[in-house]
DNA sequence: TATGAATGAGAATTCATTCAT
DNA sequence: AATGAATGAATTCTCATTCAT
C-alpha cells in the first residue's frame, strides 16, 4: 500500500529528470552535458539524481527509450488506421516527421548519439533494439501483404522497409540540421511518390 | 634538393598520424579517444603530435577532410565515366559503398561524429561542407539533364539527389553497423531499381 | 540557523586554502607552485580547491588582496591615532614593517610576483590598485597638512609620500631577503630621522 | 691560433643571443618566455642556443650579469668624477636612472625576476651579488668620507647607502611601471635634496 | 657548428560519482 | 529521500632539453 502511494511521486520525479535531461542533451550533446546541468534544469541536487538513475549513461538511455516507445505507439496506431499500403507508408513517414518536429530534443539525441553508439558497436539496450526492429517489421509486413495482393512488385519487403526508413530519416535530418533546404510538404510528397512508383 | 627530400617525410608523418587517428577515432569515438591513444598507435610521443596538428579537433577534421576529398574525387570520376543517368546513379552509390567498405574507419567517424556536429549546430569546416554540397549537386545535375532529355519525370532534381544520398547512406550504415542484415549486391540492385523506376 | 552554522565553514575552508596558498606561494613562488602543492598543504583533494576558487591565479589574487586589506586597515588606524606628522610617518613605516615581519608569506608574494606583474604591464586587480593608491594618499595628506601648518618645507606631498614608501619597502625587503644586514630598530630610526630632517 | 680566430665569433653569437633574450624576457617576463621565442628573435635554431648556454636560466642570468657589469662600470666612473659627496650621490642616482631609461629591457628583468629570486631565497650568482654589494659600498664610502670630513652627520654610512639605493629604485620603478605619475627632473631633485638635507 | 624534430614530464582544470549529514 | 561538498582519475596541451644528422 505504501508502495502504491509512493510510486507515483517517484515516477513523477523520474519523469521530471528525464525531461530536463532531454532538454539539456539536445541542446549541448551528450559529451558537453554535465550531470549538474541536468540537475539544475530539474531543480534538484546533484546527489538526488543518483537516487533515480545509476549513471549519466542510464539517464540518456532512459530518455531515449521513453520517446522511442511513444513514437512506436503513434506509428503503430497511425499505420493500423490506414487501409492501403500507400496509406501505411504515408502514415509511417508523416507520423515520424511530425513527432520529430514536435520533439526535436528527442530526435536530436536519437539521430546523433544513438546512431553513434550503434556504429561504434556499443551494446544497445535490448528494448530499444526491439522497438527499431518492430518499426521496420511493421513496414515490411505492409509490403508483404501488398505483394501478396499483387499491388506491388515482388520485392523483398525487408529491403523496401529499409529504404523507407532511410528516406524518412533523411527528411528528418534535413528538417533539423541548421543548413540547407528545409523540408516542406512537397518534399514528403516527392519521397512518397518515388517510393510508390518505384515499388509498383 | 634537401627540401625535396625532407618535405615528403613531414607529409609522411602527418599521414601516419592521421592513419592512427582514424583508426582510434573509429574504434572508440571522438570523446572516448585520448590524444595519447593516437600517439601510442602512431608510435610517437605525445608532444610530437602537436608539431603536426594544433589540437585534437584539428586531427579529427584533417582525417575527415582527407577522406572526404578522396571519396569526392572517386565519385566524380566514376560518374563522369558513366553515360546514362542510371549509370551515374549507380556509379555514385557503388563508389561510395565500395570506398566505405574499404575505409570503414573513415566512414565510422563521418557517419557518427560529423553528423552529430551538424545536428548540434556546431560550425562545419567550409571545405567539408562544400564537398558534401558538391556531391549532392553532381547527382542533381545528372537528374536535371535526364529530365531535360525526357528520360525521367519532371521532378525537382535536388530532391531526387537528396533521396539517393539518403538511400546510399542507409546502405552504408547497414553495412557497417554491428547488427541486422548485411548488405549484398541484391540490396544495391533493389535500391537502384527502386530509384530508377520511381523517377521514370 | 543552518545558514548561520554552515556559512562560516565555507569561509573557514576558503581561509584554510588561502593560508596554504600563501605558504606555498611564498616558499616556491607563483610559477613553481603547482596547484597540487596547495591542495596537499591544505589537506584537500585537487578538485576541492576549484569549488572555492576558479583558478590558480584567482587564489593568488585573493591571498594578496586579503592581506592588503588587513594591512591597509592597520596602517590607517595607526596613522589616525598619531597626532603629529612625524608620528604618522612613524606609524606608517612601523605598521608595515611589523605586519610584514609577522606575515612574511604575504609580503614575499607581494614584493615579488605582484611587483613583477605591475612592471610587465599586466592588468592589476582594481581593488589592489586602490589600496596601494590610498596608502600613498594617506601619507601625502599628512604631508599636505604639515606643509599647511608650516611644519615642513613646501614640498610636493605626493613625492614625499613616494619617498617614504620607497624607504619603507627597502626596509622590508632587507628584513626578508636572505642575505645582507638585517633590519634593527636603529635602521628604522635612521630612516625616520632622515626623512624628518630632510623635510623640515 | 684557431681559438684566437674563432673566439670572437663565438662571443658575437653569444652577445646576439643575450640581446635577443633581454628583449624577449623584458617583453614577456621569464615564465612566459619560451626558449623558442629567444632563438627566433636571435635568428638561430633552437638547438643552437644550447651550444652557448646550458639552460634557460643560464641565459637569463648571463643577460642580467652583462648589464649589471656595464651599469656598475658607469656608476663607478661617474662617482669617481664627482668631487663632493652630494655630487657622488647625484652621480649614482642619475647614472642608474639614465641607464635604466636606456635599457628598459634590462631593468625590467632585474627589478622583477631577479628581485623575486632574491626574496625566494634562491642562490644568487656570486658575481651579481658582488656587483650589488660594491654599488652599495661605493655610496657608503662616500658617506664615510663625508662624515670624516664633518660634512654630514655622524650616521651609519651603510644605512645611508641603503636609503639612497631604495629611493633610486623607487624612482626607476615609477619611471617604468605603466601607471601613476612619471618621473621628471623635479622628482630627482626632490629626492636628492631630501637626502642631502636629511644627512647634513 | 648548426639544426629542428622528437621527447615526455608536468601543468591546470573538469566532472561523474560517492557519501556523511 | 535529499543534499551538495568532496573526490581524484583523466584530459588536453606546453615547453625545456636532447640528439641524430
Amino acid at each position: 500500500m505504501i508502495d502504491v502511494a509512493l510510486k507515483p511521486s517517484v515516477t513523477l520525479k523520474r519523469k521530471a529528470i528525464l525531461e530536463a535531461a532531454r532538454s539539456v542533451f539536445a541542446r549541448k550533446g551528450y559529451a558537453d552535458t554535465a550531470v549538474e546541468d541536468i540537475t539544475e534544469q530539474a531543480g534538484i541536487a546533484k546527489g538526488t539524481l543518483y537516487l533515480y538513475f545509476p549513471s549519466k549513461d542510464a539517464i540518456y538511455l532512459a530518455a531515449l527509450l521513453e520517446d522511442a516507445r511513444r513514437l512506436d505507439g503513434l506509428a503503430r496506431e497511425a499505420m493500423a488506421a490506414a487501409t492501403s499500403w500507400e496509406g501505411k507508408v504515408r502514415a509511417y513517414v508523416e507520423t515520424k516527421l511530425d513527432y520529430c518536429r514536435q520533439h526535436q530534443d528527442f530526435i536530436r539525441i536519437y539521430v546523433t548519439e544513438f546512431r553513434t553508439r550503434c556504429m561504434m558497436g556499443k551494446p544497445i539496450e535490448p528494448e530499444l533494439y526491439q522497438l527499431i526492429q518492430q518499426g521496420e517489421a511493421l513496414l515490411a509486413d505492409a509490403f508483404s501483404e501488398a505483394a501478396a495482393r499483387g499491388e506491388i512488385r515482388n520485392v523483398d519487403p525487408v529491403l523496401a522497409a529499409y529504404t523507407v526508413c532511410d528516406i524518412t530519416r533523411g527528411l528528418i535530418e534535413r528538417e533539423l540540421r541548421g543548413w540547407g533546404r528545409r523540408v516542406g510538404p512537397d518534399d514528403v510528397e516527392f519521397a512518397l511518390e518515388l517510393v510508390c512508383r518505384g515499388l509498383r
